[in-house]
RNA sequence: GGCCCCAUCGUCUAGUGGCCCAGGACACGGCCCUCUCAAGGCUGAAACAGGGGUUCAAAUCCCCUUGGGGCUACCA
């Protein structure tokens, strides 16, 4: 079904002025997959030409998402490469000879407008009611005039020469044909006055030097993308395919930012999430394979994958869904890789989320093994194995004395239940849940209870919490001493309650 | 404001003129299973934004309206 098409060589181009969040991110899922399906090369180039945003942290963030969600690349600033170098600020040099070849072609000019004029002049036209746009004043401005304004240290910009009208277009692999009238576009700055290049020139110069075949970016760039055509155009040289893939958006349909929770990737890692299952769940957001399938692994959704199947219209993040997914994914791994996964969760510093700072670390492996069937399907994210497993590491667990009572029970027969439960516990031989079980039901009818009410309150006492694990599993993994401290103190606190 | 993009259940989507009084999944309700919570099974409610065309036939093609989003920087 899928069209073979040839390799691919696409990029992921990221500015380091932020974290990536999960809608930029899923361009890079794209590509990496398009990347593999074709045994073409996914490549990361750092877009730094506004030296002004840069941020160290934020660079560090976008290499630690891909490789969390092993989006592994061919060629990139720490791999290097037939192209190298990957970060734009060492290929400066390379964007000015572009942008001065430009002007000798008489495609570019050298403009010295000034900022306060840029400024005053975009005001004038919102005041008359005009659309901003640059007035194109600088082709007139003479060499001479230029050098002066060099001179006396004016800022001077290269600009693009734009045909006030005409009409560009071209074939949007997900999109269609897109048409701009070039009359909209004015003479925009392709190299700034600190001779860094702007997005403009410099991607397309990259792009063409690396031999980019496919230009996947989000929505927002298809306006911009007339501009990078008529470079395209001056510069000779024939533009990439471009897949423009719909925005991802927040709950309240808003473009996603930080009110809407956790926008990261790696905020997702922190809160529990696995690497696969965002991974399915992101390639799932803008594409289908076209039938109802909705797991799949990599292999899978990388064999599927084809452009042609990208949506058209944007997507909302549906969290509550992807936490869904991300059990599918629980369950599906054996519980050897479910406990490495637990582990480090588990053994973050309580106010983190881990278990209480007075459960020694490192945490036993062999018990923790044990209780992993346990609870198994009963975890959505990893972060809730702390909560669903703490009072088994606990030395005692504090539960209220409301919370005792089963189903159509009072007090008296809350402890009726607890003091024929404490009696069976410190009999009850082999400790075994089996066992247990079949001891425990006897009880029920002896007291006359239904297994339920009888099993409510004990549960509480020795877990502390209303729902948990099967209780004689539960209570076989707690150990018979601690089942016997628990649940008469659960009798003590019924009794003062 | 101008330009561009988008429009199927609350959400993600299938649907490329007849197979659709629209299928799947999440979430939600009911039932079953059951010692609680999950998991699982069955089941219910839930959508083609509106209006015009084209056609024997339209969710699917065209136009308009409405709504949403993006761009409009010496930011990417």
């Amino acid at each position: 079904m899928t069209s073979p098409i040839p390799p691919v060589r696409v990029r992921y181009a990221p500015s380091p002025t932020g974290i990536p969040h999960i809608g930029n991110i899923r361009t890079a899922l794209f590509d990496w997959i398009l990347a593999r399906q074709t045994g073409g090369q996914f490549i990361v180039r750092i877009e730094d030409t506004d030296r002004s945003r840069y941020d160290a942290a934020a660079e560090k963030a976008i290499f630690e998402s891909l490789k969390w969600l092993g989006l592994d690349w061919d060629e990139g600033p720490d791999k290097g490469g037939p192209h190298a170098p990957y970060i734009q600020s060492e290929r400066k040099q390379m964007y000015i000879d572009a942008a001065e070849r430009l002007v000798e072609s008489g495609h570019a000019y050298y403009d010295d407008t000034t900022p306060e004029e840029l400024h005053a002049l975009r005001e004038r036209q919102r005041a008359a009611g005009q659309p901003p746009r640059y007035d194109g004043r600088g082709r007139h401005r003479s060499p001479e005039a230029i050098e002066e304004s060099r001179q006396n240290g004016l800022p001077i910009t290269i600009r693009l020469k734009v045909p006030d009208h005409g009409t560009v277009s071209f074939e949007d692999s997900v999109r269609g044909k897109v048409s701009f009238e070039l009359k909209e576009i004015d003479d925009f700055v392709i190299l700034k006055s600190d001779q860094m290049p702007t997005y403009h020139l410099a991607h397309i110069v990259d792009d063409h030097a690396m031999g980019i075949t496919h230009v996947i970016r989000g929505d927002e760039w298809i306006s911009s993308t007339p501009r990078h055509l008529m470079i395209h155009k001056a510069l000779g040289i024939e533009p990439p395919e471009y897949v423009h893939v719909p925005l991802i958006l927040g709950k309240d349909r808003s473009k996603l930012s930080k009110r809407h929770g956790a926008t990261s990737a790696l905020e997702y890692r922190d809160q529990g999430y696995l690497a696969d299952a965002i991974f399915n769940f992101l390639a799932l957001l803008g594409w289908s394979p076209g039938d109802d399938t909705e797991v799949m692994s990599r292999d899978e959704i990388v064999r599927r994958f084809s452009i042609d199947r990208i949506n058209d219209s944007p997507a909302i993040f549906d969290s509550e869904k992807l936490e869904w997914m991300n059990g599918v994914y629980i369950r599906n791994m054996d519980a050897d890789q479910l406990m490495d996964q637990i582990l480090p969760f588990m053994e973050r510093p309580e106010s983190e989320g881990g278990l209480p700072d007075t459960v020694a670390r490192p945490i036993d492996r062999v018990y923790l093994k044990r209780l992993i069937p346990l609870v198994h399907e009963r975890l959505k994210k990893l972060t809730e194995a702390t909560e669903t497993l703490d009072f088994f590491f606990a030395d005692n667990v504090s539960p209220e004395a409301s919370d005792l009572p089963g189903k159509k029970m009072d007090a008296e027969m809350t402890e009726r239940a607890l003091t024929a439960a404490l009696e069976l516990c410190k009999t009850a031989a082999p400790f075994e849940p089996e066992h247990l079980e079949a001891e425990y039901r006897a009880l029920a009818e002896k007291l006359n209870m239904k297994p339920g009410q009888l099993f409510s309150p004990i549960r509480v006492a020795i877990t502390g919490k209303s729902f948990a694990p099967p209780l004689f599993d539960t209570m076989s993994a707690v150990g018979q001493k601690r089942c016997i401290e628990r649940i008469s103190n659960a009798i003590g606190i019924l009794r003062a309650g």
